[in-house]
Order: C-alpha cells, then sequence, then structure tokens
DNA sequence: CTGTTAGCGCTTTCAA
DNA sequence: TTGAAAGCGCTAACAG
C-alpha cells in the first residue's frame, strides 16, 4: 500500500525525479523522447504528485479559507456557490468554516485555517476586531473581505450598495403612502446592518418623514426562532457576547403598540422569514395590516402568499467576483475594491398603501 | 516577512527543535521549567506550527472531503453544516465539492482531493461509476458515503429510511382516499430515488392499488427551473450524461392528463418547488386540485399556503454522523453503517380527500 | 530528560 | 538537455 512518489516514476522511466518534475510541471524543456517515457509511467504506475509536499516546497497549498456566518444561511450558501464554482475552475480547493456571528469562533476558524497555510482568505467577518485576521493580513495572505469589513483590515472588499438597496426599498414604500417604517436589523456590529440603515434614514429624511428611533428594532439575525425545523435540529449556536432577542419578541412590542408602524423593512433573510413567523403568530395579514419589504430573494418568495418584494443581491456573482478578484491578488496583481454591485428591487406584493393613510 | 519556525523557538528556548515538537504535541516527558521555556519562547515569537510540513512528515493533514450535489440545495446545506461542526471541534477542516450530479465534476474533485491527501471523505456520491473513488478507497482513505451509495464501493453509509418515510407518505395519502397517486423523482442512479420509488410502491401494492408505470414521473433535480431568482443567478450547470426534462414539462403534461393523479408525492425539496411553480401555471390549487406531499422540510414550509405536509429528514444530524463515523475510521477503530436514521411524517395541510373519491 | 538525524515527497538552484 | 543535492518545517526513531 506504499504510495507510489516522483522516485518511483524516475525509476521507471530511467531519469532523475528533477526531470520528473519538471514534465509535470513543464517547467523546463525536456527532450520528447525524455518527456513521453515519463508521462507513460506517470500513467503505468497510475502517479499522482503529493499536493502537500508541493505545497511544503513552494508554500503554496491551493487551499483557500471561506469563513462565512452559517451555510445554513441561503444568502451565504449561493455565495459560497459562486466561490467554489471559480476556485475549482483554477484547480483550488475551499475550506469552509461557520462562524455564527461569534468572534470566539471566527478566531478559532482563522488560526486552524492559518496553520493550514492557506494561500488566501475570503471572510464575511463577524465585525467584531479580529486579532488573527489581522495577523493572517500581516503574514501576507491574500484576503478578500466579503459583503461586509472587519475594523483595522486593510484588504479590498467585494459588497453591494447596501445603503442605496435601503433607499430604494423605503422610498417604495414612501411612494405607497407609508408614514411610519419600521427598520428590523441583526448585529450593530455587521457593516452592512449598519449602512441599511443608513439607506432607511436617507429616505425618510428625504421625505420630510421623522426618523424615530424607535422604529429600529434589533433582533437575533442567526435564524428564525419560531420556524420548528431548524429551531429544534440546529446545534447550539455560540452567540459568546452577543445578546439580542429574537424577532417574535422585538416584534411583539413593536406591533401590537397603538402607533404601530404601516409598514416594515427588514435587513436580511433570516430575520424576513421570523417576521413572517411573527406576523402569524400576532395575527397580522401582510400587506392589508403590514407592508414588509425585504433584503434578499429566496427561491420561495414568488410562490409566497403575498409574494415577497424584495431587494434582490447578486449572491452567486457575489462569491464569483470574491474569488476572482482573490486569483488576481494571489497572482500578484494590484486590486481594488471593485464598485458595490448593483441590487434590485423586486416588486412583488407583500407592499400596499397603508390602509388609514399611512399610520 | 520570513515566517518563523520551529527552529527559531528551539534557539529562543536553547533547545532543540525536538524538544519544541514534543511540547507542543505533549509526545513525552519534558521538563517542566524546560517545557515552560518552550512556551514561553512560542507566545514571544507568537509561532504557529506549520500543518503543511506536520502533514508531509505525519501523512495526517487534518482535512476532510465533504463531495456533495449542490451546496445550494438546503438538504445539503444542513448536512454540510453538521459535517463542519462535528469536524472543526475535533480540528478538522472541511474542503467542500459541488458535482451537480455529473460525474465528471465528481471525478474532478475527486482527483483534487486524493492529491491533497485528504485524511477522509465523506461523499453523496453521483451514483455513477467513479474511479477517482475507488482509488481513494483503494488507497485506504476512510470514507463514508452519505445519503446514498456509490457501485462497487465499500464503505459505511449514513442515511435515512427512504423507502419507509415513502410508504407513510403514501400511506397517507390513501387514507385520505386517494387512489391514483404519482410518484416525481429526479435521477435514477440516485439509490435515495429508487428507494422512495419502492416505498411507493409497496404502499400501493399493499391498498391493492395499481402500480402503474406512468404515475411514476422523472424530471432534473437539480433546480425549480421555473424560480425566477437562481435561474437567473445560477452558472450553468455540468449534466454531462444526464437529460432530463424540467419539472414543468413533466407535470405540464402529467396533470392536464383527463386520468391525471388527485395526489402526488415528490422525492426531494428542490422538485417540490419547481411542481409548486408549475401548479401555479397550471392553476392548480393544492391541496383542492391536487395533494402534494414531499420529502424534506423546509423552513418556510409552515409558513406557506397550504403549509406543506412533508417526510422530515434530521439533516443536521445525518451530517454529525456521517462525521463521527468518519473520526471513529481515521481513529482505526470498526465502523459498520449505523442504521437508517427515522424520518418524520410532519402532516400540514397540503393534503385533503381528493374531491371526486380519488380519481 | 534531551539532542541528533534521517526522512516525508517535492521544487529548484547549480553544475555539467 | 539532464542530474545531484540542498532544502521546505516537521516528526520520530535512536542515542545518550
Amino acid at each position: 500500500m506504499t504510495r507510489i512518489s516522483s522516485k518511483d516514476v524516475a525509476e521507471h522511466a530511467g531519469v532523475s525525479i528533477a526531470t520528473v518534475s519538471h514534465v509535470i510541471n513543464g517547467t523546463r524543456y525536456v527532450r520528447a523522447e525524455t518527456r513521453q517515457r515519463v508521462l507513460d509511467a506517470i500513467s503505468v504506475l497510475d502517479y499522482r504528485p503529493n499536493a502537500v509536499a508541493r505545497g511544503l516546497a513552494t508554500s503554496s497549498t491551493r487551499e483557500i479559507g471561506l469563513v462565512i456566518s452559517d451555510i445554513r444561511n441561503p444568502f451565504f450558501t449561493a455565495v459560497a456557490r459562486g466561490v467554489e464554482d471559480e476556485l475549482i475552475a483554477q484547480r483550488y480547493n475551499t475550506i469552509f468554516c461557520n462562524t455564527d456571528e461569534d468572534p470566539v469562533r471566527e478566531e478559532g476558524n482563522l488560526h486552524l485555517l492559518a496553520a493550514q497555510q492557506i494561500d488566501g482568505l475570503i471572510i464575511a467577518p463577524t465585525g467584531e476586531p479580529c486579532e488573527s485576521l489581522l495577523a493572517l493580513a500581516r503574514a501576507g495572505v491574500p484576503i478578500v473581505q466579503l459583503d461586509r469589513t472587519s475594523p483595522g483590515l486593510e484588504a479590498p472588499m467585494v459588497g453591494v450598495n447596501n445603503a442605496e438597496g435601503a433607499y430604494q426599498a423605503v422610498r417604495y414604500l414612501i411612494a405607497l403612502g407609508h408614514r411610519r417604517i419600521a427598520y428590523l436589523m441583526g448585529f450593530e456590529a455587521v457593516s452592512t446592518q449598519t449602512e441599511r440603515l443608513a439607506g432607511w434614514q436617507r429616505a425618510l429624511q428625504e421625505a420630510g418623514l421623522p426618523v424615530e428611533e424607535n422604529l429600529v428594532v434589533r433582533a437575533d439575525p442567526r435564524f428564525a426562532e419560531s420556524a420548528p425545523a431548524p429551531a429544534s435540529e440546529a446545534a447550539p449556536a455560540g452567540m459568546a457576547g452577543h445578546v439580542l432577542p429574537s424577532v417574535r419578541e422585538v416584534l411583539g412590542e413593536l406591533l401590537t403598540h397603538p402607533a404601530r408602524p404601516s409598514a416594515i423593512f427588514i435587513a436580511t433573510n433570516q430575520l424576513t422569514l421570523g417576521a413572517l413567523y411573527a406576523f402569524e403568530e400576532l395575527g397580522l395579514r401582510c400587506p392589508e395590516d403590514i407592508s414588509l419589504i425585504s433584503f434578499d430573494d429566496q427561491d420561495w418568495a414568488p410562490l409566497f402568499r403575498p409574494p415577497l418584494t424584495v431587494v434582490r443581491q447578486p449572491t452567486y456573482r457575489l462569491g464569483q467576483t470574491a474569488a476572482q478578484l482573490l486569483m488576481q491578488m494571489i497572482r500578484g496583481e494590484a486590486v481594488a475594491s471593485p464598485p458595490p454591485l448593483a441590487v434590485e428591487l423586486i416588486v412583488r406584493a407583500s407592499c400596499s398603501p397603508p390602509v388609514n393613510g399611512g399610520g
């Protein structure tokens, strides 16, 4: 069962291991006849170069780390697919890690990835300062930030135009006649959440509407806690340092208030799912009782009753772009953050004019 | 920027590199005072052992391959999370690859993983014979089959009781009064699909109902083609060797037939989504015009109108179990396929008695 | 209790 | 046009 190595190939072909290496990598001229002998030996012996040994010799492992919050989040899932497709095409492997937005898990993952000598890293950082991340950057490992930014990290970032998407969404609601529009968001540390907040604000201000702080509600964005299936199945999440109420709690309070908003803009798909559960529980009909618009499209969104109006993000392309950018960095090319990718307002039927003229 | 190695640590601590190695790995006794010196040196220099070098020396990389069909499929996504949670806890990294049910992609992925000297493999095989997979097995790499089996491969398999789940689903429909119950499935090569077929058959036979071959319809299970979002975003799929019509085509034919079935049992979540789109297009109401029951729960299923009746699979646990089994194999323990995990019939509201007495 | 040293399998000067 | 040999950073005998 002893694995066969380039030495075996060399012997079989009657050449040195240097020559074997060179024909495999095409890294210097080899007489056609010699090359053929080596090639034959390779196929006869079914030789596969050992990437670990090569990695040690070249200090390049062809492995890329992909660190995201949770692969079960359809947003990241689509992104991950974009990344993997792009990387595998370049014969790079992608190692993925989940952080659950937990800085401790983030540190641990990065530690392991660093030890593994990854050639590059694509990360959707938690947003909390992360020593391992900065260390990786200092060590010269190419890094691209995905969707969000990490404090203190100098690295190109691939994301969407969050403020603009939020702005459009809220403007759409305002045009429909809404005056009191809530914003449901997740962790403050996550840059997308605050950028979307800014878009919400700008739209209100431009319309001369008051920006009431109590219209901004925060909830744990990690899963729709009222959803039976994942909840009962989910592993206990890390949550270190993060304590936020569930969507259900938060909306229960907001939407039973006498001066409740007539519309809500939601920052993520998981929060949206939670909100939908909350509506059901509170007996609120959408859009009759409350209009809803959210970030992230979902493949079931058009089938929903009502079909969901959303701000669509180019998820797959986000991952693809991040991977392409990383490849450029690995090749040593100079890169800069590309302009934010455009989002798209998809109007379906979860928003309607407010019944009582806008709350 | 020259990376620091165990040699640097040794020098700094005034010991040999062997001692450094031993304190790091706790692999032989080191005097407390010496150990402390080494530890200090490590932290002063911020030394991180190079896993690649270690991998070369020990021929153990602490990397596991996870090969699935498509990470965008929520089934695999949950499984992958179970795998990653389990592996990361053991300080193993997981490299994931998508095959798109394409044997060519499968081969390519495995080839790369083999070169990378993975310590183990968890795979949901396409079901087509796969040379690289057998080669990996021959080379003694621990493998566990996930959800399905690959022809000719001797490896423990972690899956659910597919036939039983299908049987229960169809029995439920029969109890409701249905007589003509269709089965919508994906690729024949995928073992789960045929096992579920067997369950469907058994339920019909036991009830004395005819098993009509034209009630079994096959469609491309890879994505809901009528769903606008993923379709427009999706990368061109591989599809080598697989040609199957879309759900829309297949159901268009089946359900406009005069003697159309009054109920349908669907083998996967992606096919279900496609069916839901098809219903919409055909103007069929569920469950009034047709009852639907499917494999795989989804977090939005309870919110759907009608809430979907499903056979739930323990997805997360499937991944977790596979990973645990793999760890045992890596430790050299003897293992066998565990009994299939139980599925659960979740009755919601997408099935009702047939209007005309069961077609 | 600790150091020396021979690899692991490959790449890459340097020589020829 | 090709070979010899020195590493890459670590582990694991073997010595002492």
